[in-house]
DNA sequence: AAGACGTGGAT
DNA sequence: TATCCAAGTCT
Protein backbone atom coordinates (compact mmCIF):
# COMPACT_ATOMS: atom_id res chain seq x y z
CA UNK A 1 0.00 0.00 0.00
CA UNK A 2 2.67 2.41 0.78
CA UNK A 3 4.40 2.15 -2.81
CA UNK A 4 4.31 5.94 -4.61
CA UNK A 5 1.67 6.43 -1.66
CA UNK A 6 1.76 8.68 1.36
CA UNK A 7 1.99 6.96 5.03
CA UNK A 8 -1.32 8.89 5.79
CA UNK A 9 -3.34 8.09 3.08
CA UNK A 10 -2.47 4.78 3.65
CA UNK A 11 -3.22 4.19 6.87
CA UNK A 12 -7.62 4.00 6.79
CA UNK A 13 -7.13 1.26 4.27
CA UNK A 14 -4.74 -0.50 6.26
CA UNK A 15 -6.71 -1.10 9.05
CA UNK A 16 -10.02 -1.97 6.86
CA UNK A 17 -7.66 -4.15 4.53
CA UNK A 18 -6.12 -6.22 8.13
CA UNK A 19 -9.75 -6.25 9.86
CA UNK A 20 -11.27 -7.75 7.07
CA UNK A 21 -8.04 -10.07 5.72
CA UNK A 22 -6.18 -10.63 8.83
CA UNK A 23 -4.63 -13.63 7.59
CA UNK A 24 -2.81 -14.93 4.74
CA UNK A 25 -5.19 -17.28 3.67
CA UNK A 26 -8.06 -15.14 4.18
CA UNK A 27 -6.28 -12.87 1.50
CA UNK A 28 -5.56 -15.30 -0.72
CA UNK A 29 -8.91 -16.71 -0.80
CA UNK A 30 -11.27 -13.86 -1.01
CA UNK A 31 -12.95 -12.75 -4.42
CA UNK A 32 -11.13 -10.14 -6.33
CA UNK A 33 -14.43 -8.11 -6.56
CA UNK A 34 -13.96 -7.48 -2.66
CA UNK A 35 -9.86 -7.00 -2.96
CA UNK A 36 -10.50 -3.79 -5.30
CA UNK A 37 -13.06 -2.51 -3.28
CA UNK A 38 -11.06 -2.81 -0.38
CA UNK A 39 -8.38 -0.93 -2.59
CA UNK A 40 -10.72 1.76 -4.12
CA UNK A 41 -9.41 4.96 -3.80
CA UNK A 42 -6.01 4.17 -3.20
CA UNK A 43 -4.78 3.61 -7.01
CA UNK A 44 -2.25 1.60 -8.53
CA UNK A 45 -4.84 -1.18 -8.46
CA UNK A 46 -1.97 -3.86 -9.91
CA UNK A 47 -0.52 -3.45 -6.11
CA UNK A 48 -3.50 -5.40 -4.68
CA UNK A 49 -3.85 -7.99 -7.65
CA UNK A 50 -0.53 -8.63 -6.76
CA UNK A 51 -0.95 -8.87 -3.02
CA UNK A 52 -3.71 -11.32 -3.17
CA UNK A 53 -1.29 -13.40 -6.02
CA UNK A 54 1.81 -12.91 -3.40
CA UNK A 55 -0.70 -14.96 -0.85
CA UNK A 56 -1.73 -17.29 -2.82
CA UNK A 57 1.90 -18.05 -4.20
CA UNK A 58 2.97 -18.57 -0.63
CA UNK A 59 0.45 -21.13 0.40
CA UNK A 60 0.96 -22.83 -2.71
CA UNK A 61 4.65 -22.93 -2.90
CA UNK A 62 5.83 -21.89 0.79
CA UNK A 63 3.27 -23.92 3.13
CA UNK A 64 1.78 -20.88 3.44
CA UNK A 65 4.77 -19.18 5.37
CA UNK A 66 5.86 -16.28 4.56
CA UNK A 67 9.45 -16.69 3.36
CA UNK A 68 12.64 -14.71 5.29
CA UNK A 69 15.13 -15.13 2.71
CA UNK A 70 15.51 -12.51 0.21
CA UNK A 71 15.58 -13.78 -3.07
CA UNK A 72 12.55 -15.67 -2.41
CA UNK A 73 10.70 -12.64 -1.18
CA UNK A 74 11.45 -10.84 -4.51
CA UNK A 75 9.90 -13.65 -6.19
CA UNK A 76 6.56 -12.33 -4.69
CA UNK A 77 4.54 -10.62 -7.31
CA UNK A 78 4.81 -6.60 -6.46
CA UNK A 79 8.08 -6.70 -4.53
CA UNK A 80 10.56 -5.32 -6.25
CA UNK A 81 14.19 -4.27 -4.80
CA UNK A 82 12.96 -1.70 -2.22
CA UNK A 83 9.67 -3.45 -0.61
CA UNK A 84 12.18 -6.57 -0.18
CA UNK A 85 15.00 -4.57 1.93
CA UNK A 86 11.82 -3.48 3.50
CA UNK A 87 10.67 -6.77 4.31
CA UNK A 88 14.32 -8.21 5.01
CA UNK A 89 15.48 -5.76 7.39
CA UNK A 90 11.99 -4.60 9.66
CA UNK A 91 10.13 -7.20 9.60
CA UNK A 92 13.07 -10.10 9.73
CA UNK A 93 16.13 -7.60 11.05
CA UNK A 94 18.52 -8.57 8.27
CA UNK A 95 20.79 -6.21 7.09
CA UNK A 96 19.17 -5.78 3.51
CA UNK A 97 19.08 -2.07 2.19
CA UNK A 98 16.56 -0.30 0.76
CA UNK A 99 16.01 3.31 -1.46
CA UNK A 100 12.88 4.91 -1.68
CA UNK A 101 12.23 8.75 -2.92
CA UNK A 102 13.21 9.78 0.74
CA UNK A 103 16.13 7.99 0.47
CA UNK A 104 17.48 8.70 -2.90
CA UNK A 105 16.71 12.45 -1.59
CA UNK A 106 18.99 12.05 1.51
CA UNK A 107 21.99 10.26 -0.27
CA UNK A 108 22.42 12.18 -3.18
CA UNK A 109 22.41 15.39 -0.52
CA UNK A 110 24.66 13.84 1.70
CA UNK A 111 27.02 12.75 -0.24
CA UNK A 112 26.56 15.40 -2.80
CA UNK A 113 25.64 13.14 -6.06
CA UNK A 114 25.03 15.35 -8.80
CA UNK A 115 24.04 12.86 -11.84
CA UNK A 116 20.30 11.96 -12.17
CA UNK A 117 19.41 9.15 -9.65
CA UNK A 118 16.97 7.94 -13.02
CA UNK A 119 20.26 6.50 -14.76
CA UNK A 120 20.72 3.48 -13.85
CA UNK A 121 24.75 3.95 -12.95
CA UNK A 122 23.60 6.60 -10.31
CA UNK A 123 20.73 4.08 -8.63
CA UNK A 124 23.60 1.66 -8.58
CA UNK A 125 25.59 3.91 -6.43
CA UNK A 126 23.07 5.01 -4.20
CA UNK A 127 21.78 1.42 -3.67
CA UNK A 128 25.47 0.47 -2.94
CA UNK A 129 25.98 3.58 0.04
CA UNK A 130 22.54 1.78 1.49
CA UNK A 131 23.96 -1.37 1.79
CA UNK A 132 26.92 0.31 3.43
CA UNK A 133 24.74 2.06 5.58
CA UNK A 134 22.62 -0.68 7.04
CA UNK A 135 25.52 -3.20 6.88
CA UNK A 136 27.53 -1.45 9.58
CA UNK A 137 24.26 -0.33 11.51
CA UNK A 138 23.64 -2.10 15.01
CA UNK A 139 19.50 -2.07 13.85
CA UNK A 140 18.85 -2.54 10.75
CA UNK A 141 15.32 -1.80 10.63
CA UNK A 142 15.44 1.50 12.47
CA UNK A 143 18.85 2.56 10.01
CA UNK A 144 16.29 1.65 7.37
CA UNK A 145 12.97 3.48 8.25
CA UNK A 146 15.00 6.58 9.97
CA UNK A 147 16.80 7.07 7.02
CA UNK A 148 13.16 7.43 5.39
CA UNK A 149 11.80 9.12 7.99
CA UNK A 150 14.54 12.15 7.98
CA UNK A 151 13.19 12.87 4.05
CA UNK A 152 10.33 12.47 5.18
CA UNK A 153 10.30 15.21 8.45
CA UNK A 154 13.42 17.02 7.65
CA UNK A 155 14.79 16.82 3.91
CA UNK A 156 11.88 17.63 2.24
CA UNK A 157 12.38 17.98 -1.67
CA UNK A 158 11.96 21.79 -1.60
CA UNK A 159 13.51 23.66 1.43
CA UNK A 160 14.55 21.77 3.48
CA UNK A 161 14.88 22.11 7.29
CA UNK A 162 18.44 21.94 7.84
CA UNK A 163 18.82 23.71 10.87
CA UNK A 164 16.70 20.53 12.15
CA UNK A 165 18.52 17.99 10.64
CA UNK A 166 21.04 15.95 12.88
CA UNK A 167 23.57 15.02 9.74
CA UNK A 168 24.01 18.56 8.65
CA UNK A 169 27.18 18.95 9.42
CA UNK A 170 27.95 15.96 6.87
CA UNK A 171 25.61 17.06 4.06
CA UNK A 172 28.04 18.28 0.90
CA UNK A 173 24.75 19.63 -0.38
CA UNK A 174 23.91 21.94 2.81
CA UNK A 175 27.64 22.66 2.68
CA UNK A 176 27.53 23.99 -1.13
CA UNK A 177 23.74 25.25 -1.49
CA UNK A 178 22.57 22.57 -3.29
CA UNK A 179 19.95 21.40 -2.12
CA UNK A 180 17.71 23.08 -5.00
CA UNK A 181 19.82 21.11 -7.47
CA UNK A 182 20.17 17.47 -5.54
CA UNK A 183 18.35 15.06 -6.30
CA UNK A 184 18.46 16.56 -9.84
CA UNK A 185 15.63 15.54 -12.18
CA UNK A 186 14.80 14.37 -15.12
CA UNK A 187 12.39 15.83 -17.91
CA UNK A 188 9.03 15.16 -16.71
CA UNK A 189 6.28 12.51 -18.62
CA UNK A 190 3.54 14.57 -19.74
CA UNK A 191 0.02 13.21 -20.51
CA UNK A 192 -2.39 14.30 -22.56
CA UNK A 193 -5.56 15.25 -21.86
CA UNK A 194 -8.35 13.13 -23.11
CA UNK A 195 -11.87 14.17 -23.37
CA UNK A 196 -14.28 11.73 -22.76
CA UNK A 197 -18.26 11.54 -23.14
CA UNK A 198 -19.78 10.60 -20.35
CA UNK A 199 -23.63 9.53 -19.68
CA UNK A 200 -26.02 9.70 -16.77
CA UNK A 201 -28.72 7.79 -17.70
CA UNK A 202 -31.71 7.23 -14.43
CA UNK A 203 -34.73 6.31 -14.47
CA UNK A 204 -36.73 6.14 -10.70
CA UNK A 205 -33.37 6.83 -8.68
CA UNK A 206 -31.22 3.99 -10.84
CA UNK A 207 -28.82 4.65 -12.67
CA UNK A 208 -27.07 2.63 -15.54
CA UNK A 209 -23.27 1.66 -14.72
CA UNK A 210 -20.95 -0.54 -17.00
CA UNK A 211 -17.66 -2.88 -15.58
CA UNK A 212 -14.54 -1.69 -17.15
CA UNK A 213 -12.89 -4.82 -18.87
CA UNK A 214 -9.95 -6.67 -17.84
CA UNK A 215 -6.54 -5.28 -19.24
CA UNK A 216 -7.01 -1.64 -19.16
CA UNK A 217 -6.28 0.93 -16.57
CA UNK A 218 -8.92 1.16 -13.66
CA UNK A 219 -10.01 -2.82 -15.14
CA UNK A 220 -13.20 -4.56 -12.66
CA UNK A 221 -14.46 -0.35 -11.72
CA UNK A 222 -18.08 -0.11 -12.41
CA UNK A 223 -18.87 3.68 -13.66
CA UNK A 224 -21.25 6.01 -16.23
CA UNK A 225 -21.27 4.17 -19.49
CA UNK A 226 -18.67 6.59 -21.78
CA UNK A 227 -16.72 6.54 -24.98
CA UNK A 228 -13.72 5.47 -24.13
CA UNK A 229 -14.91 1.76 -22.95
CA UNK A 230 -18.07 1.58 -24.72
CA UNK A 231 -19.43 2.81 -28.44
CA UNK A 232 -20.84 5.96 -28.34
CA UNK A 233 -24.30 6.11 -27.30
CA UNK A 234 -27.05 6.62 -29.37
CA UNK A 235 -30.21 8.06 -26.98
CA UNK A 236 -33.52 7.31 -28.18
CA UNK A 237 -36.15 10.00 -28.50
CA UNK A 238 -37.86 9.60 -24.95
CA UNK A 239 -34.71 10.41 -23.58
CA UNK A 240 -35.36 13.83 -21.85
CA UNK A 241 -32.22 16.10 -20.90
CA UNK A 242 -31.85 16.49 -17.20
CA UNK A 243 -28.34 18.56 -17.03
CA UNK A 244 -24.63 18.73 -18.83
CA UNK A 245 -21.62 19.70 -17.06
CA UNK A 246 -17.92 19.74 -17.85
CA UNK A 247 -15.76 18.10 -15.57
CA UNK A 248 -11.64 18.20 -15.33
CA UNK A 249 -10.59 15.09 -13.36
CA UNK A 250 -6.67 14.15 -13.14
CA UNK A 251 -5.79 13.91 -16.91
CA UNK A 252 -9.36 13.72 -18.22
CA UNK A 253 -11.20 15.99 -19.31
CA UNK A 254 -15.00 14.71 -19.02
CA UNK A 255 -18.49 15.96 -20.88
CA UNK A 256 -21.36 15.19 -19.08
CA UNK A 257 -24.62 14.79 -20.02
CA UNK A 258 -27.37 13.04 -18.34
CA UNK A 259 -31.24 11.94 -19.45
CA UNK A 260 -33.66 10.37 -17.71
CA UNK A 261 -34.61 7.72 -19.72
CA UNK A 262 -36.38 3.89 -18.88
CA UNK A 263 -34.13 1.01 -19.18
CA UNK A 264 -34.14 0.18 -22.74
CA UNK A 265 -31.54 -2.10 -24.76
CA UNK A 266 -28.47 -1.00 -23.15
CA UNK A 267 -25.69 -2.47 -21.91
CA UNK A 268 -24.98 -2.91 -18.07
CA UNK A 269 -26.63 -2.91 -14.94
CA UNK A 270 -28.64 -0.44 -13.20
CA UNK A 271 -28.19 0.55 -9.45
CA UNK A 272 -29.56 2.62 -6.63
CA UNK A 273 -26.86 5.00 -5.13
CA UNK A 274 -27.04 2.71 -2.30
CA UNK A 275 -26.26 -0.72 -3.84
CA UNK A 276 -22.98 1.77 -4.87
CA UNK A 277 -21.77 1.08 -1.32
CA UNK A 278 -20.50 -2.18 -2.17
CA UNK A 279 -19.54 -2.09 -5.53
CA UNK A 280 -16.07 -0.69 -7.07
CA UNK A 281 -16.59 2.52 -8.42
CA UNK A 282 -13.58 4.72 -9.77
CA UNK A 283 -11.96 8.01 -7.78
CA UNK A 284 -13.29 10.07 -10.95
CA UNK A 285 -16.57 8.47 -11.38
CA UNK A 286 -17.07 8.66 -7.59
CA UNK A 287 -16.88 12.63 -7.86
CA UNK A 288 -18.90 12.47 -10.78
CA UNK A 289 -21.51 10.77 -9.17
CA UNK A 290 -21.87 13.26 -6.54
CA UNK A 291 -22.05 15.75 -8.88
CA UNK A 292 -25.15 14.25 -10.22
CA UNK A 293 -27.01 12.40 -7.69
CA UNK A 294 -29.37 15.07 -6.76
CA UNK A 295 -30.78 15.48 -10.16
CA UNK A 296 -31.24 11.45 -10.20
CA UNK A 297 -33.23 11.60 -6.95
CA UNK A 298 -35.70 13.55 -9.52
CA UNK A 299 -36.21 10.58 -11.74
CA UNK A 300 -38.16 9.31 -9.36
CA UNK A 301 -41.82 9.22 -10.12
C1' DA B 1 15.22 2.63 -21.01
C1' DA B 2 11.28 4.95 -20.97
C1' DG B 3 6.50 5.03 -19.91
C1' DA B 4 2.31 3.48 -17.69
C1' DC B 5 0.11 2.97 -13.66
C1' DG B 6 -4.06 6.42 -9.77
C1' DT B 7 -4.98 9.29 -6.46
C1' DG B 8 -4.49 12.91 -3.07
C1' DG B 9 -1.49 16.08 -0.32
C1' DA B 10 1.50 20.09 -0.40
C1' DT B 11 3.32 24.27 -2.28
C1' DT C 1 -4.45 26.51 -11.26
C1' DA C 2 -0.20 23.93 -12.20
C1' DT C 3 3.32 21.08 -10.73
C1' DC C 4 5.68 18.02 -7.96
C1' DC C 5 5.82 14.14 -5.25
C1' DA C 6 4.58 10.08 -2.37
C1' DA C 7 7.83 4.02 2.24
C1' DG C 8 7.86 1.56 -6.54
C1' DT C 9 6.87 -2.19 -9.90
C1' DC C 10 6.32 -3.97 -14.28
C1' DT C 11 6.80 -4.14 -19.22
Amino acid sequence: MLQQTQVTTVIPYWKRWMRTLPTLQKLARAKPARILKLWEGLGYYSRARNLQSAAQKIVTEHAGIFPNEPEQIRELPGVGRYTTGAISSIAFGQAEPIVDGNIVRILTRIFGIQQNPKEKKTQEKIWQLAQTLVSAAKDCSSLNQSLMELGATVCHPSQPECENCPVARSCAAKREKNTHLIPARGKPIRYEDKEIKVYLLAHNGKILLQQRPEGITNAGFWELPNNETGPEITLPKRARPITSAKHNITKYRIKLNAYSIKPGPFKGRWFTFSDLRKFPVSAAHRKILKFLEPHVSRTIE
